[in-house]
RNA sequence: CGGGCUGUAGCGCAGGGGCUAGCGCGCUCGGUUCGGGACCGAGAGGUCGGCGGUUCAAAUCCGCCCAGCCCGACCA
């Protein structure tokens, strides 16, 4: 008997960290904070890069590789960066046995390493706009860290632009975010919401910064997303001019965007449940799996059957056929939905006999008979169905965990009990927002990308001053 | 980094100064099974988290350290 799952209703942070070990997605490595990425959770993670990489590709982008090590220097040319960054640097001292004359930085982002060859590469408007990602690994010291959602190495892409004109850079970092709002929607079915933060919130060295969260089961939101601009604080810092058309010198302006194998965490968060994890099809390394149901003087023919349709169905799906005859079939059930994959065919002598075989669906445990000759049509159909199932489910949970609230005392009583995202009148003062978190640990999570007058003629929930943005307010990870 | 809990076989745990450190699951071999986590038999597997101390004797008592989880502060 495999381990048990620690129920969500019992201890939610317990039955995360036992999806994560159980599903084999990723183990604690001997260092503190970092994990190994099991094949698990590494398909996962190429699946959802080759379909990001995909949809930068088709926006105009190009990869492009920066080194690991930065100079010390280069993190101090950016005030705000370097404040930001600093409480959570690697640093690197030694190199060959000598202590280097200038530290090394492992990178925590790319934006300081980047800008200084921006510098090199770009002298007129000619060479904008400049559009180039990276996918790498990067190191951020935290205090606290927490399996994909904050371990001190993580994967992520990187990208990094650089505009002639700030509508331009502004259009560029929407576009991002809205990128990223169609992934996390279309193929990992998280609603999210799209937002900009707050001052307070936003990354050191952007001007904006603009964000996509998501709502988990326990109605706490995670960031899942950011796109930022960042006006021309780095081509400042790193003195990167370009000649305009008509022939007068300007700054250049920039964006940056990234997302990370947190979006793993928020997978996990958003859909599974107490048996398990639970992919959404698009994004499931593995689609199908198919259990052959014997006895011993059936295991031939079944076996052969089962192979027959593994064949006929893996030019189409990505199917697996377990088996396995240790196991038996209640056991195999029970390991596959642990995994995720989102349908399962049963197939036993009772199916051959009647020409159909079992679908059971992983999203809601319903089982389906279906004539064989349909199969491969109805997989299909059903794996839509269950994509389209999660996204369904997890928008009305996040709907119905989103509450309009205008006095402060209904704001506290609601973050104290069920949580969930409060959507607030706010007058736009950092001193209201902070009180806020410090009284009720909710910080606002995104106010809306356009001021369309929403927060006309209502009153800031704190202070009572007039309101300038309705924000999302939550707990958060 | 503060507060709490926990480290004994791969995993989950019991033992709590004395002679050979156990149990369940998993693992290996052989056999029987197989429509929701099967069963029988035979095996393998441990410097009891690390270091130091007390003692005739330490998994057990004491000190320090390390790691993990939970709750805070910081953050993608």
């Amino acid at each position: 008997m495999a381990e048990k799952i620690t129920p969500r209703s019992e201890n939610y942070s317990q039955w995360y960290i036992d999806i994560v070990l159980q599903a084999k997605l990723a183990d604690y490595a001997p260092v503190k904070g970092c994990m190994v990425i099991r094949p698990n959770g590494y398909a996962l993670w190429e699946k959802m890069r080759d379909v990001l990489d995909g949809m930068f590709k088709e926006t105009g982008h190009k990869n492009a590789y920066f080194p690991l090590l930065i100079p010390d220097s280069f993190l101090k040319r950016e005030a705000e960066h370097v404040e930001g960054f600093s409480p959570e640097l690697a640093v690197v001292t030694y190199g060959g046995g000598e202590e280097l004359d200038e530290p090394l930085i492992i990178r925590p982002t790319s934006e300081t390493i980047i800008w200084s060859m921006y510098k090199k590469w770009i002298q007129s408007y000619r060479d904008l706009p400049l559009l180039i990602n990276q996918w790498a690994n990067v190191v951020r010291w935290e205090k606290r860290t927490r399996l994909f959602l904050r371990t001190t190495e993580f994967l992520w892409q990187e990208g990094h632009t650089a505009h002639e004109t700030a509508d331009e850079a502004q259009e560029e970092t929407l576009k991002m975010l809205f990128v990223y709002k169609k992934f996390a929607e279309e193929y990992m079915a998280i609603p999210v919401l799209a937002g900009e933060k707050t001052e307070n919130e936003k990354f050191a060295g952007a001007v904006k910064t603009y964000t996509i969260e998501a709502m988990m089961q326990d109605r706490k939101a995670l960031q899942a997303g950011t796109s930022h601009n960042l006006g021309q604080n780095f081509a400042k810092a790193f003195d990167v001019t370009f000649q305009t058309k008509d022939g007068t010198l300007d700054y250049v302006w920039a964006t940056s965007w990234g997302v990370s194998t947190r979006l793993i965490g928020a997978l996990i968060m958003t859909h599974s449940d107490d048996k398990g994890l639970i992919l959404p099809p698009r994004l499931a390394p593995t689609e199908v799996v198919i259990i052959p149901i014997y006895k011993n003087k059936t295991k031939a023919t079944v076996l052969e059957y089962c192979n027959r349709l593994y064949q006929s169905l893996r030019g189409k799906y990505s199917v697996v056929l377990d088996d396995d005859d240790q196991n038996t079939p209640g056991w195999k059930f029970s390991e596959w939905e642990l995994q995720g994959i989102p349908l399962r065919i049963e197939v036993g002598p009772r199916d051959i006999e009647k020409e159909e075989v079992i679908l059971a669906r992983r999203d809601t445990g319903e089982k389906i008979s279906v004539p064989s000759k349909s199969l491969e049509q109805r997989i299909g159909e059903i794996l839509e169905d269950i994509q389209n199932n999660l996204f369904k489910r997890a928008a009305t949970f996040k709907q119905e965990n989103t509450h309009g609230i205008e006095a402060y005392e209904d704001f506290k009583r609601i973050i104290d009990s069920d949580g969930g995202f409060i959507q607030a009148p706010w007058c736009g003062s950092s001193e209201c927002e902070l009180r806020i978190k410090e009284e009720t640990k909710a910080t606002i999570r995104a106010i809306p990308i356009s001021n369309n007058g929403d927060a006309n003629g209502k009153k800031c929930l704190y202070c009572g001053e007039d309101a300038k943005f309705i924000a999302t307010f939550a707990k958060s990870y």
